[in-house]
DNA sequence: AGCACGCCGACT
DNA sequence: GTCGGCGTGCTC
């Protein structure tokens, strides 16, 4: 017998082993094998009857029986191609911890699933969406496996549902034990992180994915594939249910979902905080605290209620200060950078360079300012202002926090009286095409966590933003809308993907770059595809970065038009990365 | 001739 | 991802 073995290696091919006389393997199982002459552990994806000699032999068995079925193995081998990534990594990444020394485990094969299972998507939206998850997951009759986008959030939904624990924070031995109770369908709701996302609860299960827009879901590392879009493609391949949840779905999900006839299913309940927008135009200010956000301070903490103001991580991007109007790049759409030294304005995606304009295209104004305002900055505001309340930026008991919208998860629902968006105007401005969708997600969510009465300040120079009218209203589509019309106009996912090239490494950056250019000239030219021009980033340019845009078979396409430079991608000292429908 | 470095392919 | 083989080119 032979065994075709992967391995944590870049490209596509498996090794051939020979099945040891007396050994049954099968596929799913990782083994030890020799390569270059030292056992390295794999994983046996195919079993065949075969009488290949001068290969060398299978050395250990790492696990008894396969953990997982042959259907894992399918969406590991999807999931890789869609990533430009290799099958072993994907699939290694994806594997419980080892055996330990004890030995002796209960094992049962992964069911598989039956192929007349269909699957059923559904989008949950709402306040009420997570206490219904809790009661549905509580009284259904087959099992659940829930992916949360980080340990915490999963240890808290594990707590939550009475589920069993998968996450990297869950020790080594428990994890295993988890997961192999869950073949033996002795666990009814698995919960974890992406390293969870082939636990083998029996088909057809209900898979669920809770923060589904939360870029957390897809962090640095293997899988390189957002974890929605690998239980999407579970569901598929298994027929179970599909639920994904969030306060503010990304964009690309709503649009999915309208696409492919999935399920809405709304839980709003409750009352809706009164959303004061406080105008920041036109005003020169030298403090963060426009009258609205000063008041709702005052009032909320007077009546013994809680305030959290949301800051951005770093202040960004120059506005008009009359009417607000960003600046933007003309091809883009995206605002453009501010390079104060040089008085210019920058484009991070096209590379577009023009000088900082003497007035507003808009209204003539001739004052720009800057964006946002660091916590340093609200903090020392808040203090000054209100010197007998507790102001904290880390403890959410305090009467005013300050923080990012962690904040928010850290206060527990229903706990803040007041929430304030210091500068949304600092989100709406990030060079991202994303930074629409961030800013709704920011508003709606801080919306439902203040308590009934309360009251949400958003300051900002653009009170008329979707983001902002559609929270007002408690309208979800009067922000997709806009949203997604910008997305197509533009080119931007869920219309066209994106995938982005970087290079690193070699003397003075100088080999990044001609590296990225190699890759720029292979995919030049070709139809569908956009190539825009490398640009160098991370401290004194040691990274270049390309962007190419293209259309759905985009992972083909750069796998087969890069199969030369992909080839020698890793030099001594030299790296080139791709990373597919990047999140930032 | 002898060695250093870097490029490139190979790993069963 | 990592290792080693081999070609180029420099040095003793």
């Amino acid at each position: 017998m032979i065994a075709d073995v992967v391995f944590d290696l870049p490209g596509e091919r498996s090794f051939s082993y020979l099945v040891p006389p007396g050994l049954t393997l099968r596929p799913g199982q990782r083994v030890a094998a020799p390569l270059r002459g030292r056992p390295r552990v794999g994983v046996v994806v195919e079993v065949r009857e075969s009488q290949a000699a001068g290969l060398a032999s299978i050395a250990r068995v790492v696990d008894p029986v396969p953990l997982v079925p042959a259907s894992s193995l399918a969406l590991a081998r999807w999931a890789a191609a869609e990533s430009l990534s290799s099958w072993g990594s994907t699939l290694l990444a994806l594997l419980p911890p080892p055996p330990g020394a004890s030995g002796a485990e209960p094992m049962a094969l992964p069911a598989e699933p039956r192929a007349s299972a269909k699957p059923t998507a559904e989008l949950w939206v709402g306040a009420g969406r997570e206490a219904r998850l809790v009661d549905e997951l509580g009284a259904a009759r087959g099992s659940a496996l829930v992916i949360a986008p980080d340990r915490e959030t999963a240890a808290r939904w594990a707590a939550r549902l009475d589920g069993a624990r998968l996450d990297g924070d869950a020790p080594a031995a428990e994890r295993r034990a988890v997961w192999l109770a869950a073949a033996r369908g002795r666990t009814r709701t698995v919960v974890g992180t992406r390293s969870a996302l082939l636990a083998p609860v029996p088909p057809p299960a209900t898979l669920a994915v809770v923060d589904e827009a939360d870029a957390a879901h897809k962090p640095p590392g293997h899988p390189r594939l957002h974890s929605r879009e690998i239980m999407v493609e579970r569901a598929w391949i298994e027929g179970g249910r599909l639920l994904l949840l969030a306060a503010a779905p990304a964009a690309e999900t709503w649009w999915r979902a309208r696409a492919e006839g999935w399920t809405l299913r709304d839980h709003t309940l409750g009352p809706w905080p009164e959303v004061v927008t406080a105008d920041t135009r036109g005003i020169l200010r030298n403090h963060p605290l426009t009258l609205p956000l000063t008041r709702a301070i005052e009032e909320t903490t007077r009546g013994g209620r809680r305030v959290a103001l949301l800051v951005g991580r770093r202040p960004a991007g120059l506005g008009c200060a009359e009417c607000g109007a960003l600046l933007r790049c003309p091809d883009c759409g995206l605002p453009l950078g501010h390079q104060r030294a040089r008085a210019m304005l920058s484009c991070a995606l096209c590379g577009r360079l023009e000088p900082l304009p003497d007035r507003c295209p808009g209204c003539r104004g001739h004052r720009f300012a800057s964006l946002g305002w660091d916590a340093d900055r609200v903090e020392a505001s808040v203090r000054r202002r209100f010197p007998r309340l507790s102001v904290s930026r880390t403890d959410v008991r305090a009467q005013v926090v300050i923080g990012t919208s962690r904040v928010i998860r850290a206060a527990g629902p229903g706990e803040l009286g007041a929430v304030g968006v210091v500068a949304l105007d600092a989100l709406l401005g990030a060079p991202d095409f994303r930074a629409g969708e961030r800013a709704f997600g920011l508003l709606w969510t801080a919306a439902e966590a203040v308590r009934p009465g309360g009251r949400l300040v958003v300051q900002t120079r653009h009170p008329e933003h979707e983001a902002v009218r559609a929270v007002t209203r408690r309208q979800r589509a009067a922000f997709y809308g806009p949203e997604l019309a910008f997305r197509e106009e533009l080119g931007y996912p869920p219309f066209r993907r994106l995938c982005r090239i970087t290079a690193r490494g070699g003397a003075g950056g100088g080999a990044a770059r001609a590296l990225v250019q190699e890759c720029a000239r292979a995919l030049e030219g070709i139809a569908d595809l956009k190539v825009y021009p490398p640009a160098a980033t991370g401290l004194a340019g040691a990274r270049v970065r390309l962007l190419v845009k293209g259309p759905a078979t985009l992972p083909r396409l750069i796998r087969e038009l890069l199969a030369d430079v992909l080839a020698k991608r890793r030099r001594a000292d030299r790296v080139v990365e791709v990373e597919m429908d990047p999140v930032s």
